[in-house]
DNA sequence: CTTAGTAGGATTGAG
DNA sequence: TCCTACTAAG
């Protein structure tokens, strides 16, 4: 069976490689996971390599989902078996696997990023440390950065008094997240790579099993993820990883684009492919994403082309104000639906969340149904976590800031001042808190009705574990917390519409339970149809699936975010570009384009790496589109309450002016491109800025004037070879033609090339090589 | 212990 | 302007 017949060149090149390190750049839409997914069909079937051996790691729950999910209809049976998952939940159960040679609990709870400042803040009180001084939020980056980067607190240099006290936070923060048993995100990995490199047999055992690993969205990874990336991959060296430099968007969470830039020089024998074809959108599309991207110096060469239509120019709207920019929203839907489009084809994306607000009001006054991505997230609501908190304290006993969170919810008449006693109590003791509930006595100031509380608090949680150990099902689990907590009780008797929704949720949070557990006893694989031969004497891992008992559950809530809600009907949907990425919709608004908002700057300071990547940002929304690209900008906006004039933003002015159709402005005509381009001056209320100007290719941008009529320029900042000569889907320029598309070569000096420009069909040049100015 | 009142802050956000 | 998080009064 071959999984490669329907595949693209380069796409079944990356697919059928052999062994040894590869990376893959996948431009937008090249069809990446196809690549994935279709290597991993063929390695457990065609190349016979048992699924378990196979590690495919990817950054969200969803992509994981859609992995397995496409791989059901390629390969039955391999989905289940291989290891596919988030960096972090292959880190947990690794993790807990192994949980003695990496020196953590194997019962351990994940923290998440408010758990961990509550123990940050228990931690600072407990050294008398001032949180003015030392604020949570602040230490919390600096543990985090820490251990992306790897670095233990004996590694870390401590001149100075601040660092100094902070290495010291992180010493006891860890000390004290050690003893509740508690992992937070950035320990999964770290935790794991630390017992890698340290236990030299432990990491050829571990990086023996997977005969080949997979990474997804490479260019996301930071240096932690990088490092377990090589630890794992060190035994077979079986490594590959696809990714695109040019949609990396998250270098302020620590992704590190060098470690997919700079593969290669990390792996020297490392093979290299390149999706460019780009199977979504229009070419004029493409061609506007392109000039933007473009001016990007620090990147891999590669341009997109496509054999779609060439499509309708985008446009460009200036608008007054947010609620004009609403009302081209509005006009887009109307029209949009009068041609018969989905609704759930149109997207409107924002570069804050807070530009939503006007967008939604519009909306629901217009009584068009619209969907935000992103946002409150389910599990991040105050109801749903204090329910989780109860669970997670029957589930390990030790997890302190669980217990304290509820302690008092619903009241119960466990005041400050009991907890503060009740935690010295556990202090002196050196034991949990849960046990300090019914062992706290007047030696500590507990006595009379704070004590009868404490113990009537631990008998309860008590009550629920015994539940648990008796093995009722998940759901009855949670419904014996949400009622015997009295928390049901307690929000059935306040009797507003927000305590109402609050216990809906918490029901549903209920279902979600019960649903769980169906899933996971039906999700596990029978060992009968195990097709592949194992090693002699090797246990094969267990499936990355999770089982029906309240840990897993748990471990999936803490590693799950927003649940991906359905599209459900017909609704716009609303959200920021970065919730995009991995996204396509037939009709996309990228609103807001104006200095200082998008690119997103502080006033009068601009670095050049953080427009850089706003200038990805810019390029992940555009290739977001199938067949039509709307922007808009306003002329002014409020911002924190008060309205402030906005600049269009740069971004605008990088676009093929003579390709895109302005509206209320046009960018100042600018002879210049490239690096020079990106300086030129903005416009805001240019000369003919009466509403629906037609653009008309005034100025292309191109060679220098000497050029010949039947020449067309290629570009060297492309990155493509002067001796390479040209290549079909490279970018060239004409003096007249402006920007267009190479379709076809003839060899000969100078080459001939068959070159598609938008709105002008192909023509036959020759091909000259300028260097750029 | 709850509730109202106010000071402060404010990109983007996976797991 | 609006939301969160903490403080002071009920």
């Amino acid at each position: 069976m071959s999984f490669a017949s329907d595949l693209n060149p380069p796409q079944r090149e990356a697919v059928l490689h052999e062994g040894g390190p590869l990376v893959v750049f996948a431009g937008a839409g090249s069809g990446k996971t196809r690549v994935i997914t279709h290597r991993v069909a063929d390695l457990a079937t065609r190349r016979h390599v048992p699924p378990w051996r196979i590690l495919a790691v990817t950054f969200t729950n969803k992509a994981a989902g859609e992995m397995r999910e496409r791989l059901a209809r390629l390969a039955p049976g391999v989905g289940e078996r291989a290891w596919i998952g988030t960096f972090h939940a292959v880190c947990a159960r690794l993790l807990r696997m192994n949980a003695e040679r990496a020196g953590v609990s194997s019962s351990f709870t994940i923290y998440d990023d408010q758990d961990q400042r509550a123990m940050i803040k228990r931690v600072l009180r407990d050294l008398r440390l001032d949180e003015k001084q030392h604020r949570p939020k602040e230490v919390a980056h600096f543990i985090g950065e820490a251990k992306q980067r790897m670095r233990r607190p004996e590694d870390l240099s401590s001149s100075g008094y601040r660092e100094a006290t902070q290495v010291r936070i992180f010493e006891e923060y860890d000390k004290a997240m050690k003893r509740a048993g508690a992992l937070d995100f950035g320990d999964l990995i770290y935790r794991l790579v630390l017992a890698l490199e340290k236990d030299e047999a432990f990491r050829l055992e571990l990086a023996g099993r997977f005969e080949h690993l997979l990474v997804d969205e490479f260019q996301d990874t930071n240096h932690a993820q990088l490092r377990l990336v090589r630890a794992l991959a060190s035994v077979h060296r079986n490594l590959c990883v696809v990714g695109d430099d040019d949609q990396s968007i998250y270098r302020w969470r620590g992704a590190e684009r060098r470690n997919i830039l700079d593969f290669q020089r990390d792996f020297e024998d490392a093979k290299v492919v390149k999706l460019e074809q780009n199977y979504r959108s229009t070419q004029r599309i493409l061609q506007a994403a392109y000039a933007v991207i473009h001016n990007n110096v620090d990147r891999e060469p590669k341009q997109l082309w496509t054999e779609n239509e060439e499509g309708a120019p985008p446009v460009v709207v200036q608008v007054r104000d947010e609620w004009d920019e609403a009302r081209v929203l509005l006009e887009l839907v109307e029209q949009s639906q009068q041609d018969g489009l989905a609704l759930d084809e149109i997207v409107t994306f924002y570069r804050t969340h807070a530009q939503s607000r006007v967008f939604e009001e519009a909306l629901r006054g217009a009584g068009v149904g619209y969907r935000i991505v992103g946002g409150q997230r389910f599990y991040d609501r105050a109801e749903v976590k204090d329910l989780l908190a109860y669970l997670r304290v029957i589930d390990n006993p030790d997890d302190d800031i669980s217990l304290l969170r509820v302690l008092n919810v619903p009241a119960r008449g466990i005041g400050k001042t009991t907890e503060g006693r009740l935690l010295e109590a556990a202090g002196r003791r050196g034991i949990s808190v849960r046990e300090a509930l019914g062992l706290a006595g007047p030696e500590e100031g507990v006595k009379g009705k704070a004590r009868e509380r404490l113990r009537a608090f631990g008998k309860l949680l008590d009550d629920l574990t015994r539940l648990k150990d008796e093995g009722v099902g998940l759901g009855e689990l949670g419904e014996a917390a949400l009622k015997g907590s009295g928390y049901g009780l307690s929000l059935e008797q306040q009797d507003s519409p927000e305590a109402e929704a609050r216990l809906e949720n918490l029901w549903e949070l209920v279902g979600s339970m019960q649903s769980f557990e169906q899933a996971a006893r039906a999700a596990q694989p029978d060992d009968e149809a195990e097709q592949h031969q194992e090693q002699p004497g090797e246990e094969p891992l267990a499936p990355l699936l999770a089982d029906a008992s309240l840990s897993s559950y748990l471990e999936r809530v803490s590693l799950e975010t927003q649940a991906d809600e359905a599209p459900e009907g017909e609704r716009v949907t609303l959200m920021t570009i970065h919730a995009a990425k991995g996204l396509e919709f037939d009709t996309v608004l990228v609103t807001g384009l104006e200095e200082e908002l998008f690119p997103m700057s502080r006033p009068g300071f601009t670095d050049p790496d953080d427009i850089e990547e706003e200038r990805r940002l810019a390029y992940v929304a555009f290739t977001r589109a199938r067949r039509r690209l709307l922007m808009s900008h306003a002329r002014e906006r409020r911002l924190f309450g008060r309205y402030r004039r906005c600049q269009p933003s740069r971004f605008l002015s990088e676009l093929p002016a003579e390709d895109v159709t302005f509206i209320g402005w046009r960018p100042r005509a600018s002879s210049a491109r490239g690096v020079t381009r990106r300086e030129a001056a903005y416009d805001p209320f240019g000369a003919d800025s009466h509403a629906s100007v037609q653009a008309e290719a005034q100025v292309a941008p191109g060679p220098p004037p000497g050029s010949a009529h039947d020449e067309v320029w290629l570009d060297a900042s492309d990155g493509c070879d002067p001796e390479a000569g040209p290549q079909p889907g490279m970018q060239v320029r004409h003096k007249k033609f402006g920007v267009g598309q190479v379709r076809g070569v003839e060899p000969g000096s100078p080459p001939k090339v068959r070159v598609r420009f938008p709105g002008r069909g192909e023509k036959v040049l020759l091909a000259t090589y300028l260097e750029p100015a």
